[in-house]
DNA sequence: ATGCATGAGGC
DNA sequence: CCTCATGCATA
């Protein structure tokens, strides 16, 4: 009565309502106001600035207690310890990096090279892996097909694409939501609609690279049908869910906020216990503490601030 | 614009 | 259980 929408295409607000209301247009790409670290600009009280910083760091000790007590002192995770790089040099945009329906899931991942560090760090080119790249570019030239080596790898060229992008789309006339849907008619082999939170997401940067990588083709795309055709402006047909359970969302409040950066700022992958703990201390439901963790974690490898250029 | 959540795919 | 791409619900 509440799994089976899958992945409802988010039914369009307004199919064929010509009402644009944009918010306070953009709000400025370079507002940078989520600190990829345990320092979040807290507009509170005057004296919560200093409050918090105490709390900060009694949580954090907290945190080590609570390592301690479970008894496993590990040292730290080295998940992201392996450093790769794109598989193929030219490849991107070419094969199918869209989801489908919502089965999306291309395996391209880029491996999280070095999270913040891996913009820096990549120019790090292994001889090895040079000559796999060529290798593979001859493949894909012997299959007779004319890789579209797009060298929008660049967060450079990303940035000014989503720029541009937003203001041709509000030159149009035409909402963040207006363009998820309409990428439905496109027709684009995988590609179906996006919702508005992800077309917010590209125009702010707050999307990991990869991710934009690949949705840069797919909104240019509509980009160029929308101002060659300057006129309509699509409707979404879909049906509407009678009854449905609406998803409630939960709400931490401000104090256990602070408590869980607290944590994430002495241990970013908490174990399954740690969680349980944490979740206990703050009372909360460990599914909601452990989501916490993973929403905060690619929080830090988003475009806008992992960057170093 | 963004917080919390889902789900596929990968270990 | 994690990472990632995405989205609903909301401030």
């Amino acid at each position: 009565m509440m799994s089976m929408n899958s992945k409802q295409p988010h039914f369009a607000m307004h199919p064929t309502l010509p009402e644009h209301k944009y918010p306070s247009l953009h709000s400025s790409s370079e507002a940078i106001r989520r600190a990829c670290l345990p320092t979040p600009p807290l507009q509170s009280n005057l004296f919560a600035s200093l409050d918090e910083t105490l709390l900060a760091r009694a949580e954090a000790l907290a945190a080590v207690d609570i390592a301690v007590s479970q008894g496993k002192s590990h040292p730290f995770k080295p998940d992201a310890t392996y450093h790769t790089m794109n598989s193929v040099p030219c490849t991107s945009t070419s094969t199918v990096p869209l989801a489908h329906h919502h089965h999306h899931h291309h395996h391209h991942q880029a491996l999280e090279p070095g999270d913040l560090l891996d913009h820096i760090s990549s120019p790090s080119l292994a001889a090895g892996q040079v000559a796999a790249a060529s290798a593979a570019a001859a493949v894909v030239g012997a299959a007779g097909l004319a890789s579209i080596c797009d060298s929008d790898t660049d967060p450079r060229e990303l940035e000014a694409f989503a720029e541009r992008f937003k203001q041709r789309r509000i030159k149009l006339g035409v909402t963040q939501a207006d363009v998820g849907s309409a990428l439905a008619n496109l027709k684009i082999p995988g590609v179906g609609s996006l919702s508005q939170s992800t077309i917010c997401r590209f125009e702010s940067l707050t999307l990991s690279h990869n991710n934009m990588i690949a949705l840069k083709p797919i909104l240019q795309a509509w980009l160029e049908e929308a101002e060659g055709a300057q006129r309509e402006k699509m409707n979404k047909p879909e049906l509407f869910n009678g009854g449905e359970k609406k998803r409630k969302r939960t709400s931490i409040a401000a104090p256990e906020k602070r408590s869980l950066e607290a944590y994430f700022a002495v241990q970013p992958r908490p174990s399954s216990e740690k969680i349980a703990a944490i979740a206990e201390k703050l009372d909360l439901k460990k599914n909601v503490v452990r989501v916490w963790f993973c929403n905060q974690r690619q929080k830090q490898k988003r475009m806008k601030f992992s960057a170093t250029y």
